[in-house]
DNA sequence: ATGGCAGCGCTACGCTGA
C-alpha cells in the first residue's frame, strides 16, 4: 500500500500537475496541503474520475487539507484538532482507510519569529502533540502525514546557518518534533534514508531547484503499530520539476499488506 | 543581507507562504 502527503499549493490551479502526478505515482492513499479553496471549490469531480475518493477541510484563499483514497472512501474521524474551538484554520483532516487512521495536517509557518504568527504555531504543534499521544495510547496502526513546516535536523537544510532564525527551524518547533518521535511515532523517510540528504521543498526564487537548495519538511510519520510494515519512502523530486508546478514535492511511503 | 516567485481573490495589489 502506498501513503503519500503533498503540499499542491493551490488545488485548482494545480490540478493538471496533481492529476498528472495521480496518474503516474498511482498512490492509494493522499493527504493534500494548501488547497487555497474555499469549501464549494474543491474539484471533487475530476479527482472522482481519476479514481478517488475524497474528504476535504476547505478555506477560503489559504491553508485546506484533504485525503484521497481509491481503496474505499475515507471515513472521517476528525476534522480540525482538539484543545481550541476558536481555531478557524483549516489545517488538519483525519479518516480511517482500509485499517489505517490517517492524519493529514499543515502545520503553521510561525513567520515571522517572534511574533504571534510564531506563538500560534508553537500553540497548534502543542496541540498536535497531545492528540498524536491519544493516538500512540490507543494503540492503533496510524499515519500522521503532512507539511510539518519543521526541518528536523542540519541535515534536512541546505544552509542551516541561514535559517537559525526562521520559524521553521526553531529549536523550539525541532523540540516540538522530536517529541513526537519520542512518543514512538517514526519518520518513515529517515528511517528508510538514515543518512542521505533528501529534500521535500524548493523556494521558487533563486533558482532554488535547480541549485537542489531545499528543505525537508514534509514527513510521514508511523505509529508503533504501523512501524513493521514500512518497506520504502521517496520523495518524487522530479515533479518539482514540472511546469505550473508547487513548491513542494509528493513524498511517500510503501506498507507490506498486514500479517492477518 | 536582500529580494526574488507564485496563488488567491479580484480585476489592483495586498496577503501569505517558506
Amino acid at each position: 500500500m502506498k501513503i503519500a502527503t503533498y503540499n499542491v499549493n493551490g488545488i485548482n490551479g494545480r490540478l493538471q500537475v496533481l492529476l498528472r502526478w495521480l496518474a503516474e505515482a498511482r498512490p492509494d492513499i493522499v493527504c493534500l496541503q494548501e488547497l487555497k479553496a474555499p469549501q464549494e471549490r474543491f474539484p471533487e469531480a475530476a479527482i472522482e474520475d481519476a479514481g478517488y475518493r475524497a474528504i476535504w477541510h476547505g478555506q477560503p484563499r489559504w491553508n485546506g487539507v484533504a485525503i484521497l483514497s481509491r481503496i474505499g472512501a475515507p471515513v472521517e474521524t476528525r476534522r480540525g484538532l482538539p484543545g481550541d474551538p476558536d481555531d478557524s484554520h483549516s489545517r488538519y483532516i483525519e479518516a480511517a482507510v482500509a485499517g489505517i487512521l490517517v492524519g493529514g495536517l499543515y502545520l503553521p509557518n510561525g513567520n515571522p519569529k517572534p511574533g504571534p504568527k510564531f506563538d500560534y504555531k508553537l500553540l497548534w504543534f502543542e496541540r498536535l502533540v497531545e492528540h498524536a499521544a491519544d493516538l500512540i495510547a490507543a494503540d492503533v496502526p496510524a499515519i500522521l502525514a503532512g507539511d510539518y513546516n519543521v526541518m528536523p535536523t542540519e541535515k534536512d537544510v541546505y544552509k542551516p546557518e541561514r535559517w537559525v532564525d526562521d520559524a521553521l527551524f526553531a529549536p523550539e518547533a525541532r523540540a516540538a518534533y522530536l517529541r513526537l518521535l519520542e512518543q514512538g511515532w517514526v519518520d518513515a523517510l529517515r528511517t528508510i534514508h538514515p543518512d542521505a540528504v533528501i529534500y521535500t521543498f524548493w523556494d521558487y526564487f533563486r533558482n532554488a531547484y535547480a541549485r537542489n537548495a531545499g528543505l525537508r519538511i514534509d514527513h510521514l510519520l508511523l505509529s508503533p503499530a504501523l512501524t513493521d510494515r514500512l518497506i520504502d519512502a521517496q520523495v518524487d523530486a522530479h515533479v518539482r520539476g514540472w511546469e505550473k508546478t508547487s513548491d513542494h514535492a509528493p513524498v511517500w511511503i510503501e506498507l507490506r499488506d498486514p500479517i492477518n
